[in-house]
DNA sequence: ATCAAAACTTCACGCGCGTAAAAATTTATT
DNA sequence: AATAAATTTTTACGCGCGTGAAGTTTTGAT
């Protein structure tokens, strides 16, 4: 009993006995139109099913629905999950997301922002690779685009940042391990691809200090994204020179800690906190994959749910303020210890 | 020295001395005009940077440059490896790749399906969740859209499909611990998310009957993608029970594998090859997490490489090809054992 | 130099929709 | 019922580009 073919808004218009430009106002906006015009509409949307072309909305609309994801891995586990809880939000608001990963690679970071340039976003939430990020660039698509930081920030850059607190990390895990037991040494890569790892030295020494014990910071070789394989390797060389200066070992992050434990299993040492152990490991971030190490890692976990939910909010309110707030936010959230068996 | 303001491709080609229509089919294909004029035209496009409208472009081309790239979880570092491959090689090709992940959503896969048809796109790479995709809404969509499936197939579906030989895997896992100690027993989910798991257990069994051993499948309780947990708890439940007949556990997949090394672990049975353990355990997949569990894990992993290159290839020739082959096309690429220490 | 093929230019239309302005209608307020 | 306010309709234009037709120029082979 379909009448005819439905393939323009003009089409539907006359279908649902609302003007065309009422319609369109409806589809920009479903709230903006009359309680009963919106009703003829929406009954008429489930007789045609017909839906209104994106690239020619796109083309005329002041600001599109797009709102861009980046990430610098998406191999890692930690921003699949983030990414999942962004996604959802933005589909509930009316937005439209796309995905982008760096992959670990800078070209591939600047290639995508400039992209999703000619995407005329409404919005970005932007997960810099850190180091390796082209800052010039960055900052260049930032005051083109409305841009929210998250993870890992860039001094200045962006409307707002959001991420966790990574003083809050440090100072948990540092407090935990030198109550229980011998005081922490730090370790580290040498080359953090990431601005959180110095914050996290940082607020390791810091801790070590007010602690009145002495910090130890061992950093091991290694570049790039392949942060496991780096914690294995220097683990490996760490436990063959016999280079730890206690028993203790608090790791930068989750991934360098997993190759540290491997390293430590290959070598026969038992990590641990009960008796009959040679060493305690305990790391951060809360890794999707850290609770299913051997050991189960002892590790300070970020919110994830508070993050993303507080990214997305920060950009939506960005949106509406057009794209710009007076001073640029910054929102660290605390982390969350999680004991488990590895210290 | 900038002359004036080049917003839009009139503007750009009176800039650069080419009519228009001859810089539209320049940028539709850098190939399809004199070298003359496309040298004329790149020159000009250094000097003013100009980019064409994608919506306007979009809206009026036969077919986009779009590639639609859908994977059933992200969170599996697995498919975040294959993407990066994937995106590379449609970048290079001169189509643009959305990313799409259905979080192992039934709902959330039908909304992609549905959000990409509107984005018309040239072909999309499927890799559905499997038994929770909704069969009718893939095949709509596949009669609409050239695509082909990767990773786990739908009987029919799909232009093509480009996987991994499931009896490649398990035969040569099967083949190896049989010969080197105690008959495997097969270890999986009761309702496995995946195809896939259904072909291993198969092969498993004939493998099993063509060695003339007797066949032990172990099914766990458990739904849903979060695998490593899902095993971590099997293997609880079964080394508790003593529930194991043989002394050597075939996993159906890696993050199974994955649980059941944790759940080994916490119960101190030793893993591995050498004197002194207590049992051996090996998998299928490959997955990048493999080489760190402890022990390492001896698994039968997928051609990555092969796989991801195939079907991109594949589906290029889909598009050129006008979005239909005359029958759908299967291809399969063999395993690799890779033995560490697990087994 | 000749000529056909290839490539380009000019001209023109249309894609599907956003949006502005003015007129007509409906709703809310007193 | 009268009036103001809110909403919708009518009308019309334009977004930036793809594409076709017809005419002109360039190319490359004879």
């Amino acid at each position: 009993m379909r009448e005819q073919k439905i393939r323009t808004m003009e089409d539907f218009a006359a279908a649902s006995g609302i003007s065309r430009p009422t319609v369109s106002k409806y589809f920009n906006d479903p709230d903006s139109v009359r309680q009963s015009t919106r009703q003829k509409i929406e009954e008429a949307l489930e007789r045609f099913e017909y839906r209104p072309n994106i690239f020619a909305m796109n083309q005329n609309r002041r600001a599109t629905k797009n709102i861009g994801i980046i990430v610098p891995y998406l191999a890692d586990p930690f921003f699949a999950e983030i990414v999942r809880v962004i996604e959802r939000r933005c589909i509930d608001a009316g937005f439209s997301p796309s995905l982008f990963s760096s992959h670990g690679e800078r070209e591939r970071e600047i290639d995508i922002l400039d992209n999703l340039r000619s995407l005329k976003p409404a919005g970005v939430l932007l997960a810099p690779l850190g180091r390796q990020s082209d800052k010039a660039a960055i900052e260049a698509f930032c005051s083109d685009v409305p841009t929210v930081l998250f993870d890992s920030s860039i001094e200045g850059m962006g409307e707002a940042f959001v991420g966790s607190d990574n003083y809050s990390f440090v100072s948990q895990t540092v407090e935990y391990l030198s109550r229980t037991g011998d005081r922490p040494c730090f370790f580290e890569m040498m080359h953090p691809a990431n601005p959180n790892a110095n914050k996290r030295r940082d607020a390791y020494l810091s801790m070590m200090q007010r602690l009145q014990l002495e910090p130890h910071v061992l950093r091991v070789a290694g570049e790039g994204w392949g942060f496991e394989e780096i914690g294995r390797q220097g683990g490996l060389k760490l436990l063959a020179e016999d280079g730890l200066p206690t028993n203790t070992v608090l790791c930068s992050n989750d991934r360098l800690a997993i190759g540290f434990l491997a390293a430590c299993y290959e070598k026969g040492v038992r990590v641990g906190r009960v008796e009959g152990c040679d060493l305690r490991v305990a790391s951060h971030d809360g890794h999707p994959f850290s609770q299913f190490t051997c050991p189960s890692l002892t590790t300070s976990a970020h919110d994830y749910a508070m993050v993303s939910e507080h990214a997305v909010k920060t950009l939506f309110r960005l949106i509406e303020s057009g794209g710009r707030f007076g001073k640029r936010e910054e929102t660290l959230f605390p982390a969350r210890l999680i004991m488990r068996d590895s210290a």
